[in-house]
RNA sequence: GCGCCUGUCGUCAAGCGGUUAAGACCUCGGAUUGUGGUUCCGAUAUGCAUGGGUUCGAAUCCCAUCAGGCGCCCCA
């Protein structure tokens, strides 16, 4: 036997028996992205990694160790680790600014991060999101959370726990990095590792460190005085509360995590997180949040965003595993001719049939009938003749002779 | 990139230095030449991730490699 060759670590089949789970996100996606005014976009799954790299950010993990990129053609490629970037690449280079604002798009598809895979976390997942651009409102952040809510709400996910938090505009933000700094200064030689490279390149992520040591540090109480200080500035805090409004009065619920920093470097603003208790360690199935600026720092005009993106292999898991679909009628016959017109004829007016193209034995056939379908069609040799079908009903046990022509009549009653 | 755990049939597994490598499910065949899902019988690993080593003897112990899982990090 020749060698075999496996599925590359951190991807995985999507097998028969899961697919109909997958069909269920896709078809509620649709349905409920298009009630809230939603255009489904498909971006290609590569791009120019100068995208990412300006469009992600440069100080995050995603683009510093986790991409997939390749060389073709003196070209430097990479294939999509989220599709933000791409859409927004889409919407300057297609000119939707022009397009009455708001622009609202969704898109599902693959996304590839070169990380070391376990529970929830694969090297190729697949995402769906939604993007909103053109509104500076906290109308559009709340009624893409809603959205999110919804969509999760219509999946059967009714008790995630919704996360907020507003990490300000550049301004504000740049002020509180620098409070945060100011105020870790002396602790600076007692942080972790991680803790002291965040320092200088990101300090908002020093905040939700798990290392005991850090920990402890910012426990401190004049630490924690800074963390939990409101360093917004009164429009984006003004921002921030019109938002939580919407939130109460559509019956949102909430809670503030003021550590809640989402690692992309777009962010602006609103940052959520949808969580779910049943996830292992990875738990957050939905993240989002508004990005102003993207859009002007790949070229465009400057357009306020809005948007979020969920895992759904953690969708899935969450999920009940749907039962295997019967067919309609299994064909048994020991003519593979009369066999074959049969359920031609009936697969044309619509029905799941199958038969033996094996040509097996009666009971054989009768046998897989009763795995596969919800009646067995009958066709020997005195149907033949009589021009008639026995319909033999698998849970009960019944059966009844009909005419060949009463069989659509019969077969649609269930 | 780091840490811990695990690799025995398509699947779930027993075995823990000497066995003929249990068992169950699935699949296939038969009992049953037109009546299944219940039942009964039978078939299916010269093989224990791979390569070395220790031993009279290795699926069992050791080392390496590979693969998988989980956790850290990060994220959906």
């Amino acid at each position: 036997m020749a060698k075999i060759i496996n599925v590359i670590k951190g991807t995985k089949d999507i097998l028969p028996q899961d697919v109909e789970q997958w069909h269920i996100l896709e078809s509620k996606a649709l349905e409920i992205f298009s009630k809230y005014g939603y255009k489904e976009i498909r971006t290609p799954i590569f791009e120019a990694t100068e995208l990412f790299a300006r469009g992600v950010g440069d100080t995050t993990d995603i683009v510093n160790k986790e991409m997939y990129t390749f060389e073709k053609s003196e070209r430097s490629l990479t294939l999509r680790p989220e599709n933000t970037a791409g859409v927004v690449r889409s919407y300057i280079e297609n000119g939707m600014a022009r397009l009455s604002a708001p622009v609202k798009l969704w898109y599902k598809g693959p996304m590839f991060r070169y990380e070391r895979p376990q529970a929830g976390r694969q090297r190729q997942f697949h995402q769906v999101g939604v993007e909103m651009f053109g509104i500076k409102n906290a109308t559009a952040d709340a009624e893409v959370i809603l959205l999110a809510v919804n969509y999760l709400k219509s999946l059967g996910l009714n008790d995630l726990e919704v996360e907020l938090n507003s990490l300000g505009c550049p301004t504000c933000r740049e002020a509180y990095k620098a409070k945060i700094k100011e105020v870790l200064k002396p602790e600076f030689d007692n942080l972790c590792e991680d803790c002291q490279n965040r320092y200088e390149k990101n300090p908002l992520r020093l905040l939700d460190c798990k290392v005991e040591s850090c920990k402890a540090i910012f426990e401190k109480p004049e630490i924690q005085k800074v963390i939990q200080s409101d360093f917004i500035c009164e429009e984006c805090a003004a921002h921030f509360a019109e938002l939580k409004t919407y939130l109460d009065k559509l019956n949102v619920k909430y809670t503030i995590n003021k550590l809640l920093v989402r690692g992309l470097d777009y962010y602006n603003r609103t940052v959520f997180e949808i969580k779910s208790n049943n996830l292992g360690s990875q738990n957050a199935v939905c993240g989002g949040g508004r990005y102003d600026s993207l859009v002007r720092n790949l070229g465009g005009e400057d357009t306020p965003a809005v948007g979020w993106a969920m895992g759904m292999e953690r969708l899935n898991s969450l999920l009940p595993v749907p039962e295997l679909e019967l067919l309609d009628g299994y064909i048994v016959s020991t003519s593979p001719v009369e066999a074959f017109e049969l359920a031609e004829d009936l697969r044309d007016k619509g029905f799941k049939v199958e038969f033996d193209l094996a040509n097996k034995k009666f009971t054989k056939q009768l046998e897989k009938a009763s795995k596969v379908a919800k009646r067995a069609l009958i066709l020997g040799e005195d149907e033949i003749k009589a021009g008639t079908v026995a319909v033999k009903n698998l849970s009960t046990g019944e059966q009844v002779s009909f005419p060949r022509n009463q069989l659509p009549q019969v077969l649609a009653q269930g």
